[in-house]
DNA sequence: GCTTGACTTTACCGACCGGTCAACTACAAT
DNA sequence: ATTGTAGTTGACCGGTCGGTAAAGTCAAGC
């Protein structure tokens, strides 16, 4: 195989690709290593299981995701809602380019494998949880400072974070379904609109 | 088999359950022929094919749930968004009680089949689609009527209802997700604030 | 130059997949 | 009594699944 520049890698790039433009149970192995060039044998040197080479590309998508979308919009140099907005934008930008590429909107790669394999795979969905609240850390420190800088009142930090997430992953679920990047454009910037009032 | 009260009904329930809680790929058609008690050959002598049973589970998905939630929430002889409300109220009832009976938060039916499907399979996705688009009417019209009695003031009807249905589907992807139903008692209620502003 | 061990190749495993088929049963119409 | 037909049965198909294992390649360390 040439030089064979980081089969791992090689490994996990055409998982990433193929599990997130098709899903866990339609990718197989051998289709992993057909777009990867390596033999089965080498994929199993380097995964103990398809469950675990998974869980991998978990963590790398969330590296990219962080890389791409919240360390670009979640910075101090704007105002907070504003950020959110900016989130919403880079979002719908992501999965425009996702479309052009592939043809297809292919909606939030940890929303597609939690709703996919949250009854059934027990590792999978702890860690896509683990993600989601994550994530909505990220985006309940931009609700902080959006109270702090008095654009929001008498709301539920906690709530509010997580509806906000709740309501990104369902629009990416409808546009995923209508096979339309736009929706992400026109309903995703409402997000920084949600709010749950305090208790 | 005894009398064989409706054969293919019974497959019909077999496959409901089985994919809800489950998922597509998951479910063989030895599964649902077990579960049914049918042989395979039966199955096939009602069903040309898998997809096409699964294309009749969401039309019963989607009759159960316009009995269960939609024609019991929305009734004219309450205030609009307090129809939204109720709705939201049955939809955490309905889901607390399959967690009750399968120990797990099993999610939207149709946003379950569109995330896994809606790649891969093109008529299944339309049906989503086409259900997705019911739901949005349905919910369009009580915000339609909330617009009516002076309860929302500029607001973009359609995006609203869609905003207020990929909330929905957000909420109950991130309750299957913990596996928690009282997030759906917390989070779903909000749906009826939601706006979209006229552009 | 030999050993070691990471990496790769290839053939293979049992299980299961969706789907097919010919034979059979039960019953209604003739 | 015979035929037509809806329904049912269970064996069977080729293909694919995730995963295994034995043999071989190759470069670094001694």
């Amino acid at each position: 195989m040439a030089n064979t520049p980081d089969t791992q890698q090689r490994i996990l790039d055409a998982a990433s690709q193929l599990i997130h433009s098709r899903s866990y149970a339609d990718v197989g192995v051998a289709a992993i290593c057909d777009l990867a060039g390596v033999q089965k044998g080498s994929f199993y040197h380097f995964f103990p299981s398809k469950q675990d080479l998974t869980l991998s590309v978990l963590d790398g998508f969330f590296i990219s995701m962080k890389e791409a979308l919240i360390d670009k919009a979640f910075v101090a140099d704007i105002a907070p809602l504003a950020r959110l907005e900016r989130f919403a934008l880079l979002t719908y930008q992501f999965q425009n380019q996702l479309k052009k590429d592939t043809g297809r909107v292919l909606g939030c790669p940890f929303g597609n494998l939690a709703t996919e394999l949250a009854t059934q795979d027990e590792p999978i969905r702890k860690k896509v949880d683990h993600i989601f609240a994550q994530l909505q850390n990220k985006i309940g420190e931009v609700v902080t400072a959006s109270v702090q800088v008095g654009e929001m009142t008498g709301i539920n930090i906690d709530a509010t974070a997580k509806a906000m997430l709740a309501y990104m992953e369902g629009v990416m679920m409808l546009a995923k379904t209508q096979n339309d990047p736009t929706i992400l454009r026109n309903l995703l910037p409402a997000m920084a609109q949600i709010r749950i009032s305090a208790s």
